[in-house]
DNA sequence: TTGTACGCGTTATCAA
DNA sequence: TTGATAACGCGTACAA
């Protein structure tokens, strides 16, 4: 029985040597059809045949060609996913959200790094189209407008994570970045804090939302000027927030609370006010956002807001997915809400 | 003209209306052959032709179908990556090094979670291979040497990331885990300390080898017994580390220093310290692995033993790249080493 | 330098 | 339920 062999070295073939759908049918005594079928839809093969498929997929050890799939059918079962960063647990969260509604679906991530680049994320997506992704997961804010645009004209399905657009008709999962950053003023404000001061890094579009919010609180509390307010575009990172809580009291001695756009930032500014002998929150009070695991275990534990990234990422995939699908959602737009932490800090 | 029209309903083909390499050439006036180098190579094409397809191109916004260059070359630029975990910052800065030796030689990462599970890592890595990945990088080292031998079967390079194993046929990127925690085992004792703990989490390979060498270190001193170690399956967390100090302190109340077998883990037992009035390193000193952004920061700042993540993840990706373009390697075994960073905790 | 012919491995389609 | 045939869109091989 040369059944084992792979067709390979016949005629002047470029064959690869590898085990084909043909392998597995001439190896089975059927057709490729049927031994294609009797992978991906089983139940419309007799018992007998789909064994006897069976077994010699197991015999040759058969891996489907996904790349002849996807020619074949148009379909790719490969979802694209832009993130601006891999170094900010925010986004991994997300990402361990989105696998886990993905997994069971069998459905493939192709993840790209943006590095908070719109240009760069445009980039991405067309390099990513070239996979044929069924659809796209797109986190960046400001350039998303003009990819849902073009991606619509494609006929793939996106959605976008984190804010939610002014566009109705974009598929987004996320909350209100700016209401958020309201909600945390209004909470040190409430606290008696008047000359609050606001860090912030890296200067994507949520973090600006947080900055409108900030704004928005203490306008309405009468408390518009003076400006405290400090932003970089330098990543986010523990030592930065270190140095910004240097130079925010350089420029705003009189400043009594400080607002940081995340969490890391929080943690070098407490750290920094631990090493010159400024009391958190007795002579500053220091908040965060996106509570990280570290701030309910830090002394003075932080004050921040605990954002679902998580649920974000699942529940973005399974809407996606519907989309691939060609199920109409009900919602559009599905806002999951935040959550005020207020421990010692602030 | 009809130029602009792809060729859509003509016949009874399944064409989907995407702009095809063949509507490039027609609308340039070439072949597809000439189309198709153009872009491919387009030193091989002349200034007039290669002009005429490059406008083709951006008049009908052609994206390449990879899915049929990859059936037709055999080559799909696609490189696999099978990582622990998302949430860890070890592997995400491993990923940022990949990237970056990645991104400009045009491959495409397919990353795939594998929880810190064997089982998993090797049923993603056949879910993988459907996509016909170019090379493998892999970070579990228990079952790679199964994983290793039959990639080397199927032809696919490999590359191993963060240990250095035993076969030295293996292609791998990394550092010994064994010595880098013997040598943070010989600080503390040449510290003085002689009731030396070690809190282990996750108890994947790697933390296996630190406290080996952590043991090794002992024996020598003639420091054996008592053991003092305490090793639980659960992910590595600070909510973790500040629960194992206290189960620590119950069983190994003399217990003088704790070697955290990563960063997070050091974090948690000291904010535990902290908060149970433990002075820390006078009345324990604890130290991590790894080097966190946050361990030099900290009050007081975290002893640790720095390691070379984003470099491991440029060396193995540079590598792996060379395996796939038939390069013999000089080295098949790159040692990155590692720096022990004594501060204040230890 | 450019073009022709065909195959890559799978699935859609239609007939039996 | 099963099979024959023809795409899918590109690149290899070879000829001109």
């Amino acid at each position: 029985m040369n059944d084992m062999m792979p067709s390979a070295g016949s005629g002047k073939g470029r064959s690869r040597g590898r085990v084909t759908l043909a392998d597995v049918a001439r190896h089975a005594g059927v057709s490729s059809m049927t031994a294609s079928r009797a992978m991906s839809a089983p139940e419309t093969v007799s018992p007998e045949l789909r064994l006897r498929v069976e077994q010699a997929v197991a015999a040759l050890g058969y891996l489907l060609n996904r790349a002849a799939r996807a020619l074949a059918s148009a379909r790719s079962s490969v979802i694209t996913v832009l993130i601006p960063s891999f170094s900010n647990a925010v986004f991994t969260d997300v990402l361990a959200g989105i696998q886990d509604a993905l997994d069971p679906r069998g459905y493939q991530l192709l993840i790209s790094n943006t590095r908070y680049s719109d240009a760069e994320e445009e980039k991405l997506l067309n390099a990513n189209l070239q996979y044929n992704p069924d659809g796209v997961l797109l986190t960046g804010m400001g350039s998303s407008e003009g990819l849902h645009h073009q991606l619509r004209a494609r006929g793939i399905p996106a959605v976008s994570i984190m804010d939610l657009p002014d566009d109705p008709e974009q598929l987004a999962v996320g909350f209100s970045q700016h209401e958020a950053g309201y909600t945390m003023t209004r909470h040190l404000l409430k606290r008696g804090y008047r000359r609050i001061g606001f860090i912030g890094a890296q200067l994507d579009a949520r973090t600006l939302k947080r900055a409108e919010g900030y704004r928005q609180a203490l306008q309405e509390a009468g408390l518009g000027a003076p400006s405290r307010e400090l932003m970089v575009a330098d990543p986010s990172t523990v030592a930065l927030g270190a140095e910004l809580l240097g130079r925010m009291l350089a420029i705003a001695p009189d400043c009594d609370a400080l607002f940081c756009c995340n969490d890391d930032l929080a943690y070098g500014a407490i750290y920094q006010c631990q090493r010159r002998g400024i009391e958190v929150p007795a002579k500053l009070a220091v908040c965060g956002f996106n509570d990280l695991p570290p701030s309910a275990w830090m002394n003075p534990s932080v004050t921040t807001i605990a954002t679902p990234r998580y649920r974000i990422g699942f529940e973005a995939a399974t809407l996606l997915m519907q989309a691939i699908e060609g199920v109409e959602p009900t919602v559009r737009q599905i806002d999951l809400g935040y959550t005020l932490m207020a421990r010692e800090s602030a």
